[in-house]
DNA sequence: AAGGGAGCCAACCGCTTATTA
DNA sequence: TTAATAAGCGGTTGGCTCCCT
C-alpha cells in the first residue's frame, strides 16, 4: 500500500497562482494565522492542494519576504554556511532572515555555484578544484548515557542504546569511521555540559576553538537575542551544542 | 523580425521525519 | 508499538524572459 495522496487531484488547480488565489490566500492566513495546511484549502476556498499553498505562502506571499537582489554579505554568508552544511538549504535560509530555502537554492546553483568555479573552487567541496584529495577518517562517539527525568544525555557514563540510536540515525557509520575524501578531521562529538567552557584541544600544534554557534559567529542573529545555540543543526534528537563538539 | 538557446525561478514531486491515534 | 497522517525538505521540472545569431 502506498501512501494516501495530500489532496484531491482531481479537483485541484496546478501551476502558476493567480492574483485573486494569492489574494485568497493572504487574506485567510492574517485572519486565522498558519495552521493545518490540508484543511487550509477548503476553508481559505482554494481550489489548491495544501502543500501548493504552503509553499506559495512561504516562498511569496510571506510579509516578511526580503525579495531583490542577494547583497554581497548574503553572497559570503551562504557560501560559508554551505561549506559548514552542505544542501541543507532550510538550515542556511534560517540564518537569512527574509530568505527562504526555495530562493537560496536557487540562487545557489544559478550564481553561486558559477561564482565558486570562476574562483577555482569545487562548489560541493569548498577546495580547490586542482588540489588533490586526501584520505580522511571521521569517528563521531558518545560517551553519555540519557537521563529521562532531566531529558537530557550525561557525560561520563556508560553509553547507552539511545545514544547508539543517534549515532546510527546521523548514519555516521554504527561505530566504525566514515571514510570521507574531502576533510582531513577526525571529530567527536559529545554531550553538552552547560556550565563547562568551550573545548579547546591542541594537537600536532593545531590549535582548534569550537566555542561555536552558526547564529552568533555567522553574524545571522546578534548574540544574546533570539540565538537558541543549543538547537545545533536543528537536531531534536538530543541536544548537542556544538560548543561540545571536539576536534582534533 | 524570428528562431533557438541559456538563464532564472516558481512550483511540483517524492521522500523523510514528526506527530497522533 | 505500530500504522496512518501531516508537515517539511531537497531535487527536479517546466515555462517565461532575455539575449544572441
Amino acid at each position: 500500500m502506498g501512501r494516501s495522496p495530500c489532496c484531491e487531484k482531481a479537483h485541484t488547480n496546478k501551476g502558476a497562482w493567480t492574483k485573486e488565489e494569492d489574494d485568497r490566500l493572504t487574506a485567510y492566513i492574517k485572519a486565522h494565522g498558519e495552521g493545518c495546511w490540508r484543511s487550509l484549502p477548503k476553508a481559505a476556498g482554494l481550489l489548491r492542494c495544501g502543500k501548493s499553498c504552503r509553499l506559495r505562502w512561504i516562498n511569496y506571499l510571506r510579509p516578511d519576504l526580503k525579495r531583490g537582489n542577494f547583497s554581497e554579505e548574503e553572497d559570503e554568508l551562504i557560501i560559508k554556511l554551505h561549506s559548514l552544511l552542505g544542501n541543507k538549504w532550510s538550515l542556511i535560509a534560517g540564518r537569512l532572515p527574509g530568505r527562504t530555502d526555495n530562493e537560496i537554492k536557487n540562487y545557489w546553483n544559478t550564481h553561486i555555484r558559477r561564482k565558486l568555479m570562476s574562483r577555482g573552487i569545487d562548489p560541493v567541496t569548498h577546495r580547490g578544484i586542482n588540489e588533490q584529495h586526501g584520505s580522511t577518517n571521521i569517528t563521531i562517539s558518545f560517551e553519555a548515557a540519557w537521563d529521562d527525568k532531566a531529558k537530557v544525555f550525561r557525560r561520563d557514563e556508560p553509553t547507552t542504546t539511545k545514544a547508539a540510536a543517534i549515532t546510527h540515525q546521523m548514519e555516521w557509520g554504527q561505530g566504525k569511521p566514515l571514510k570521507c575524501p574531502d576533510l582531513n578531521l577526525e571529530l567527536c562529538i559529545s554531550p553538552p555540559f552547560p556550565e563547562e567552557k568551550p573545548v579547546v584541544k591542541r594537537e600536532a600544534g593545531v590549535g582548534v576553538g569550537v566555542g561555536v554557534c552558526f547564529s552568533c559567529s555567522l553574524g545571522g542573529i546578534p548574540k544574546g537575542s533570539d540565538c537558541k545555540c543549543s538547537s545545533f543543526l536543528g537536531l531534536r534528537t538530543a541536544m548537542l551544542d556544538f560548543r561540545s563538539i571536539e576536534m582534533k
